[in-house]
DNA sequence: ACCTGAACACCGTTCAAGT
DNA sequence: ACCTGAACACCGTTCAAGT
């Protein structure tokens, strides 16, 4: 019975995406459930909480998209990691923000767990992967973030993104070279 | 007497600063200054737009603290400006986040266009400057926000920061390279 | 010109009560 | 066990009314 959590996780996500973070009140996701919002409390405990849970079905949403083919190049796969954020990002553009704006959860540490993993098989030395892992996770977060909110700059060109998933490859093999 | 919009401004910062951003309320906001809610509306137009109002009074702040001063060294300012981006945050850890998730509006390209200079005096070709820059942007903002809201995982050691400046550094060095 | 009182349509959350 | 009604203390915002 605790799919029950889900169904209420999954109509919260829903109607975020539909009408907006600001639109997701206790109440309105409840009568899309066909409950009162007094009966989800059992199941998500509170608004907060429900926001966290958001947070970790778009982590799950992540990983299930990127899964864990043996692909080997591990430029390919940062490629990967970064437009699997940015996909994710334009898919739920509502609740997105969240996963930088909340304090990170278990399950957040997924994304970071796979870039420290694609920057020890660089050969980036073990002292230097989670300063880096995390250096690029805060461009990937905030890159995807502002896009989605229009707290950046709109790009300039349609092929910025990719320009800037090389640059980050290059700053992963120059610090491969400090090796 | 338009000072008084920019005296209730300072008011709502302080009160985010002091209670965080759940605490301001328009009521809580007119309260501080000695009026009732319904006084602050023809001054500062909405929670919305007070909202907006506070993205300005950061990015006033910030360009107050990095000045202008006629450093010469490329190098020497874009540490300047992450350092400065960093500080803000610092000091407002509630209203920071606002900066990466409202759409940006024209105050807060102050710090864009501070880091197109620093691009163009390195030498970055023409072409790669707003994209660096922007690049460049979302570290910052995606950096500060997640220290700030707990969106990233706790720094491994101190000195990360100011080792991932001089990755940024030699992320423009070889965009000037590439020329 | 500047401000307030009263009111409206909402919130999140608690808790006793219903089945 | 699971849900609801009623209630409480809040919201943002409008507008007629006060000075």
């Amino acid at each position: 019975m605790d799919d029950k959590r889900r169904l209420i996780l999954d109509q919260a996500l829903a109607l975020v995406d539909e009408r907006g973070l600001a639109a997701m009140s206790m109440r309105a996701v409840a009568e899309r459930v066909g409950l009162t919002s007094m009966a989800l409390y059992p199941y998500v405990g509170g608004k907060d909480a429900l926001l966290d849970g958001l947070v970790d079905l778009l982590n799950l949403e992540l990983g299930d998209e990127v899964g864990d083919n043996g692909e080997p190049d591990w430029r390919h796969r940062l490629r990967a990691l970064g437009r699997a954020v940015r996909a994710l990002a334009g898919r739920h553009p509502g609740a997105f923000p969240l996963l930088l704006n909340r304090p990170a959860g278990a399950s957040a540490s997924w994304l970071s767990a796979a870039l420290r993993g694609v920057l020890h098989d660089a050969g980036v030395p073990g002292g230097h992967v989670p300063r880096l892992a995390r250096m690029i996770l805060a461009f990937l977060l905030g890159y995807a973030t502002g896009e989605v909110t229009g707290g950046l700059p709109p790009a300039a060109g349609p092929g910025d993104f990719e320009a800037d998933l090389e640059d980050l490859v290059r700053l992963v093999e120059a610090a491969v070279r400090v090796a």
